[in-house]
DNA sequence: GTATGTATATATCACTGTGATATATAGTAT
DNA sequence: ATACTATATATCACAGTGATATATACATAC
């Protein structure tokens, strides 16, 4: 039996919103789950195959605008299955690893001058995340009381709805995306947060300074 | 030319404080750098071997207590020129996949009241490793006074130096593992508010309730 | 003493996942 | 016509993981 990890059941869970092709799930987080993940054909295609050959989702051939052929794939009732129980366990907490601490690390008592200026680099590149994540919370909240998605974001439809269900249907889905955004920015601020003590820290240590 | 990821420079920088083995590496890593990175022998041993082979590291004999047979690696003039080059490099920032996150935006609408406990046990886990690295903040802290280290704190040492250097160092040394664990406490603590803002919205949407 | 367990040390394998690239076609712009 | 962009599928070399195999020396218990 094949291991399943994350790729695994993040193709799955695409696939319980609708019938999807390879490039479509490439695309959707690309555009729109670029917050908190990442993919590649690499994984994906081999990923629906085996998908299949488990038994977990169908494949048919389709056609979108201008009639080019794609082949969609289909979540089966066991992938479904399959899908409801990894989402119940608790989430596996990995160590990420960290650049930033690796360098101040390494270089943090060789050269001070130079750990600080890296410091001050990624507080400026965590400055700029926030800033746009802050442009994106707010260009996108609207649709919270609208329920009407703004002209470019792209997103998960199961079907469409009509009327008033459709709205709601988009207050839910603005009020997650809106939370995922919110994590990014928290992140970026705890990261700032982080650089202006280790810059302090650094530039007046509590101890004497050789020297 | 083989390419140089973040673990030939990881290594590289190892190498730098002082002469090691595979073996060295992969515990230095488990205990110490724990915080913010994890490397498997799969990845040491062969890139040690390239190391070699690109003229950045020597390899010798060594001998360690009870003359067990060991594999040391130094480091060359030409491998430190490239890992000071590494070094000054602005901090790489690729996507940290985020399970949470992916568990919200695929059951959240689906299936409210389990996301919620997902977020919930989710915030128990955070909140018990900001309370471990916390107690070890406690542990560590004392050296940056002392100059000397708690008895099962595993280090880089250059060398032995004597007397007061090899405090002084003590305390440089301390100072950046302090922050480290500092950037642990200041990212779960980010985590934990998010996980208090979700909840509260996930229970009380900003929109009238369907049902 | 000898058996058992643990720490030291090196190495490889199957597998997951990435980034780059190749290929082909249909629609759009110059 | 030509070039460019978007759609769509696929594969490759490589990075990196987790598990496992192997061997030896020291520590302890019986």
């Amino acid at each position: 039996m094949t291991k399943k990890g994350k790729t695994w059941f993040a193709i799955l869970g695409f696939l319980s919103w609708k019938p999807m092709s390879g490039y479509d799930i490439k695309n959707l987080v690309d555009i729109s789950l670029s917050y908190f993940w990442s993919i590649s054909y690499g994984q994906i295609y081999p990923t629906l195959k085996r998908l299949v050959a488990a038994g977990y989702a169908t494949t048919e051939a389709g056609r979108s605008i201008g009639d080019r052929k794609r082949n969609l794939f289909r979540i089966t009732n066991e992938g479904q299955k399959a899908l409801d129980d990894w989402m119940s366990k608790p989430i596996d907490l990995s160590i990420q690893r960290d650049e930033m601490q690796l360098k101040l690390f390494l270089g943090g008592q060789r050269d001070t001058a130079q750990t600080i200026s890296l410091i001050r680099d990624f507080k400026g590149q965590q400055t700029q995340r926030r800033a746009q994540l802050l442009i994106e919370y707010d260009e996108t909240a609207p649709a919270l009381e609208s329920g009407e998605f703004a002209d470019d974001i792209q997103w998960l439809e199961p079907e469409r709805l009509s009327g008033a269900r459709q709205k709601q249907a988009v207050r839910e889905q603005t009020l997650i995306f809106l939370l995922s955004i919110r994590q990014g920015i928290l992140k970026a601020e705890a990261r700032i947060t982080w650089c202006d003590e280790a810059i302090s820290l650094l530039e007046n240590p509590p101890y004497a300074n050789k020297s």
